[in-house]
DNA sequence: TACATATGATCAT
DNA sequence: TGATCCTATGTAA
């Protein structure tokens, strides 16, 4: 479930529960098998996050760089003693835990530049400290493309995925559709504060929390599935029940209100 | 069993 | 824009 905070949470939990001593890595699945061998025994020096990419650096130097796409996941092993399934691409343990990736986009060892070269393509991130959010919004100027498929681009934010960018906007209340540049100067500083403030929420509960608790008259530990989110994969709108629109933007679909986001 | 779908990105056309 | 990759899950047949 991979938008930027759970890379970010994953990057964290990474090393507070494989730090500080030598990690055994080995890929069941094989396909990743001579690049965990070349870490097998390493520690973890660094982990962090960048948007929806994950770089691991080790004390030998390698930089593990993960991305999970659209499926995959790297989560703690259900059954740590069970048979490791012949899909885990690389499993990473140690006395206290056991992490095991499947799916991913992209799992291999880069250099520090490679490393470089995949942060230079990318815009802020909201999750990082002194993410720049005037170069943020100097792209949305630049740019004549629908807001909600500019939110996707990379090159632009980087850890905003399809549910963020749909929620963004219903809680800033800005129509999808209308141009980025057409935005002002007070709506993209809304977006950016609001991306900022959202994606910390999700990045504090591991999930994707876009309502007010207040509005919804429960606490957000009480909240029933249907009720954490305002529009992303619904058919009416959480605040008002009007038939939500949906539209393609940046090759994927998102609902707004036509109420709540007006023209 | 088969198929659709999923919080993503890349490469070909 | 469309095809493709990667895995797991839910629903339909």
């Amino acid at each position: 479930m991979p938008e930027g905070h759970t890379i970010h949470r994953l990057a964290r939990s990474l090393r507070s529960t494989l730090g500080g001593e030598p990690v055994r890595a080995t890929s069941p699945q094989g396909r990743f098998g001579a690049g965990a061998a070349l870490i097998d025994g390493q520690r973890i020096e660094r982990s962090e996050a960048f948007g929806k990419y994950l770089f691991v650096r080790w004390t030998s130097g390698e930089i593990l760089h993960v991305h999970l796409g659209l499926i995959g996941k790297f989560r703690p092993a259900l059954d740590a003693t069970a048979e490791p399934r012949d899909t885990i691409r690389l499993r990473l343990a140690n006395d206290r835990a056991v992490w095991e990736l499947t799916g991913p986009a992209r799992c291999e060892l880069i250099t520090p530049a490679e490393r470089r070269e995949i942060v230079a393509q990318l815009g802020p991130d909201p999750l990082r400290r002194n993410a720049d959010a005037e170069r943020f919004r100097a792209s949305l100027a630049r740019s004549s493309k629908p807001i909600g498929a500019v939110l996707l681009d990379q090159r632009v934010v980087a850890g905003i995925g399809n549910v963020y960018r749909a929620e963004i906007l219903f809680v800033c209340g800005i129509r999808p559709t209308r141009a980025a540049s057409a935005l002002s100067v007070e709506e993209a500083a809304l977006v950016w504060d609001e991306t900022v403030r959202l994606m910390r929420i999700g990045l504090r509960l591991g999930r994707i929390v876009t309502t007010d608790p207040a509005e919804i008259g429960r606490s957000v530990g009480r909240m029933a599935d249907d009720d954490r989110l305002y529009v992303y994969h619904r058919q009416h709108c959480r605040r008002c029940g009007t038939e939500l629109v949906t539209v393609e933007l940046g090759g994927r679909p998102m609902s707004y209100c036509p109420v709540h986001q007006p023209r």
